[in-house]
RNA sequence: GGCUAUGUAGCUCAACUGGAUAGAGCACCUCACUACGGAUGAGGAGGUUUGGGGUUCGAAUCCCUACAUGGUCACCA
């Protein structure tokens, strides 16, 4: 069962005096488990006696009993407890809890930790394309993921910086313009309306056409595949394309700037929608030879080898891992010679950071795994501190996502479709009377992108996820729309509560009783803190994104047993108000740390 | 095959790292608006936590083993 952090921290230490008074024994914290009390039973936080039998040596109802009385007697705010089992469950006080509400309600930036001797110089890097295609749907996920881990670890007191690092040299990209040159007939995006990142995609995808009946027609020669895939011509003008481009052959470069260009006007859109942003930008091209120059040296100083072909590798056998290739024979750089420059110029243009992080999929594991060891290797000590936030492929209904199989799905087309369904629903649900069509659009893409966002976000970052078209566009239940529905709710109660000048602030006069709609809600909103922190400790917006429903659902529970508007006690309407506002608050703040904006009304 | 991750209700996911009767949503079946927003709430049904061993007061969680499903083992990125 979860354990609790910040809800009556000064009770762990009563418990200790206690325990020393009636068993003469000093026992440290960890060995106290305190867990929040489950639900069917009555109860603000609950402590495990089990462990604490071998010192009592009474019965574990004997144990409890006996410490629970203690507590009764010692703690102001210790009202009364039970026992089941072998679970001591305490309750505080209702002016315990009223104070913590107004104690929540002043704090500025409530949830949030400020900077001190925990903070860290954080890079978080996401993103990273390929400009040869259009992003789809795994990016998005990868998109999502960085820019809220960002954002929850600024949450938590650390200096963020976003970046990602643009693969734009190699051979994909020289695909792409080689069959534009050959076929494009001089297509641009303007002369084609075609977004400029889906437009050289086309071109990816025509190479791959042509290079494939190439192939077919040499094995048809009586060449093998392998023979076949290494001799089609097309391919050899490829290759003999990226020789160009790394002599900086003035034609090829030209061309790559401008379909280059092109496709960082379609992401920047992509991008833009998605609503994620970057702080700066690396692009493979500016670091592969700084990862050249890295190999390079490690060979000079011994701790990398050099062929006699040329080819430069690392030995990481005594690792339990292979050889891994460092450079081509040819000289050219391969994908962890450029991630290896990429790193290293990091670390020079920000020399107090503490961390790097790099979100990027599973399949990628082993590859991290060999950068960061071969990084130590290489003597810098910072390795240590890499971290790959590695997360699980999306899967689709009909399985993985095949782009021959034309199963890909992607990123525009799929926002695009978000928001329209998004529409579709509200315009059923008929209530937006009164609100100019600029401000409906607004709400259905905040609705649209609320589902897409919050459907990919609550999934533990590690495990692999469906994503079923038909199940993200639903709108009830556990859903970013149902969270966006709670927060307009109760914005439209504080918003009557206003114009009717209640009171929106706690009576001075302590409150004597509150229910248990009330109590586990402030419960839950006291929470908020050490779920932030707990989500920052772990990367894991998930923890943010449970925690955001179940704020909501205890709200909606509460809202319909308790009268807020029409309460006559002053106070209690008073009360629920505050709860209310901090509700909204809290859940508006959790949502945009998962990039989700909540709706006034909708 | 080696390494690695995952396996929880029909489906999609939780379970805060060893604690109480394993919880939600969807789908299915009931019920609740002259009330502050029904994109709601209350309830029902649905489980041998993949199988088998072990560790201990106590296991979905840790260990062993078998099985299943991904990923990865390129002079690709």
């Amino acid at each position: 069962m979860q354990k609790i952090q910040h809800v009556a921290a000064t009770l762990l230490q009563s418990i200790q005096r206690v325990i020393q008074q009636l068993y003469n024994a000093n026992l440290h914290e960890e060995q106290l488990q305190l867990q929040k009390t489950r639900k069917e039973f009555e109860g603000d936080v609950t402590l495990v006696v089990f462990p604490l039998l071998r010192t009592s040596k009474v019965s574990p109802e004997e144990t409890g009993k006996q410490i629970g009385e203690a507590l009764v007697a010692a703690v102001d705010y210790v009202e009364s407890f039970n026992v089941v089992k072998g679970f001591l469950n305490v309750s505080f006080t209702a002016n315990y809890w009223v104070e913590k509400l107004g104690e929540m309600q002043a704090t500025e930036n409530y949830g949030f930790r400020s900077k001190g001797e925990h903070s860290r110089n954080v890079m978080v890097e996401y993103s990273s394309p390929n400009t040869n295609k259009p992003l789809h749907l795994g990016h998005i996920r990868n998109n999502l993921l960085g820019y809220s881990v960002a954002e929850i670890l600024k949450a938590n007191g650390h200096t963020v910086q976003k970046v990602q690092v643009i693969n734009d040299r190699g051979i994909h990209i020289c695909k792409s313009m080689l069959a534009w040159q050959k076929f494009g007939n001089g297509e641009t995006p303007q002369s084609s309306g075609l977004k400029g990142d889906k437009l050289v995609g086309k071109y990816y995808v025509e190479f791959d056409k042509r290079y494939k009946v190439q192939i077919a027609e040499l094995i048809e020669a009586g060449k093998t595949e392998k023979e076949a895939e290494a001799e089609a011509s097309i391919m050899m003008e490829a290759r003999e394309m990226l020789l160009k481009w790394e002599a900086d052959d003035v034609e090829v470069r030209q061309l790559w700037a401008t379909m280059n260009g092109w496709v960082y006007e379609g992401f920047d859109q992509t991008y833009n929608r998605l609503g994620v942003d970057f702080d700066k930008l690396y692009y493979e091209s500016n670091t592969y030879l700084i990862g050249k120059e890295l190999v390079e040296s490690g060979v000079e100083e011994g701790i990398l080898e050099k062929r006699e072909d040329g080819s430069i590798w690392c030995d990481l056998t005594a690792d339990g891992m292979d050889q891994k290739l460092l450079l081509r024979s040819d000289g050219t750089a391969v994908y962890m010679t450029q991630d290896l420059g990429t790193a290293k110029l990091r670390y020079t243009d920000w020399p107090s950071l503490n961390q790097l992080i790099y979100t990027v999929g599973n399949e990628q594991d082993y590859h991290f795994k060999v950068l960061f060891l071969i990084l130590g290797k290489l003597g810098f000590e910072w390795a240590q501190n890499c971290y790959h936030l590695s997360y699980g492929m999306v899967d689709l209904p009909s399985g993985k996502m095949k782009s021959r199989e034309g199963t890909v799905v992607d990123a525009d087309d799929l926002m695009e479709e978000m928001v329209a369904t998004a529409k579709a629903q509200s315009e059923e649900k008929g209530k937006l009377e009164g609100m100019v069509s600029e401000e409906a659009e607004a709400l259905f893409e905040m609705l649209g992108m609320g589902a897409l966002k919050y459907f990919m976000l609550k999934v533990d970052p590690k495990k692999r996820m469906l994503f079923n078209p038909a199940e993200s566009i639903d709108m009830q239940g556990n859903t970013g729309p149902f969270i966006q529905y709670t927060h307009a709710r109760i914005k439209s109660v504080l918003r009557k509560a206003e114009d009717a000048g209640a009171r929106l602030l706690l009576a001075p006069e302590p409150i004597i009783s509150i229910n248990e709609n009330e109590r586990s809600l402030i419960r839950l909103l006291n929470q908020y803190p050490e779920t932030v922190k707990l989500a920052g400790d772990e990367y894991s917006p998930a923890i943010i994104a449970n925690y955001a429903y179940e704020l909501a659902k205890e709200y909606n529970t509460f809202y319909h047993e308790c009268p807020i508007l029409v309460e006559e006690d002053e106070n209690k309407k008073a009360l629920r108000l505050v709860i209310s506002g901090l509700t909204s608050q809290v859940i508006a703040s959790a949502m945009r740390l998962l990039g989700v904006t909540v709706p006034d009304r909708m």
